[in-house]
DNA sequence: GCCGGTTAGTTACAAATGAAACCGATGTCA
DNA sequence: TGACATCGGTTTCATTTGTAACTAACCGGC
């Protein structure tokens, strides 16, 4: 007879549940603290550390879709936190940048995510983190088939 | 001065990224070859280990609300996959079980599951198999404060 | 038995997401 | 230069998802 299959030791399973309450934990805080989606946040901690970049680039170092970047932005944008402008040396690309009020939020926030990353990461084995940190990058690679 | 802060490895990010390719890649297999979105698979899943059970039990199992579970549930019937019936013991609770197609399908999709998730497991190193495991386990309690 | 509160599950509506169409700008190759 | 494929980015539309409202059934005290 076949191996009895449990839902609750399926991998992809796991994964995603992992992923998803550590995601709602964040989540919940930035939107309350500072009204951000995890995908205005992710461009906000890209422009912050990267600085003055185009959209392009933002889906690259964010792994999200243009699209979603491009909403993000314009959310952040209308919020004056992100400012645009023409790449003169590209007519199709657009020059983003945290603007001060941008570059203040930035600098309020980082602290906190960096905070939060300790906490969750003192509630794991020592030995456990390295492990983990291999692990996710290998199972992080695109579909190989 | 503070710590740069790099989103590409801030944990919550990696493990959504991780969590995301991983989902993805199962995802696209459980659709082209049987059609299935990963709450429905969920779902079968359950039902084919577990046996006759209401939806209330589903969603503890499949760490799924009760919305999702509906629409699952509802789209498996209507692919002739679960069958549903009143529980005599209380009129508000619907019994689900698999129907005979519903438990040929689960046969057949078992094999493929464990076999995709031994292929993930065989990328990764096996000493951080544990420490995966436990590291998931410990992610994926919710939120403390 | 009846009334208020709770539970199981579905439905309705709004927000988020993804795929594809689209638009202007660039590059290229004849 | 001019036709054509490509690229960066936004918009549109269909689908998915989450939240809240809703219906029916149960449970308790009275």
């Amino acid at each position: 007879m076949s191996t009895p299959f449990d839902l609750a030791k399926f991998l992809p399973y796991r994964l995603a549940v992992a992923a998803q309450a550590v995601s709602a934990r964040f989540a919940r805080r930035y939107s309350e603290a500072f009204g951000l989606t995890i995908p205005e946040w992710r461009v906000l901690a890209v422009l912050g550390g990267f600085g003055t970049t185009h959209a392009q680039r933002l889906t690259a170092l964010t792994t999200m879709d243009k699209v979603k970047v491009s909403r993000a932005v314009a959310k952040l944008a209308a919020a004056g936190l992100v400012q645009r402008q023409p790449d003169p040396e590209d007519g199709r690309r657009v020059l983003l940048a945290l603007t001060p009020k941008g570059e203040q939020l930035y600098r309020d926030i980082v602290p906190l995510a960096q905070a939060m990353q300790e906490e969750l990461l003192a509630e794991l084995p020592p030995a456990g983190r390295e492990a983990l940190d291999e692990a996710l990058r290998l199972l992080s690679r695109s579909p190989k088939s």
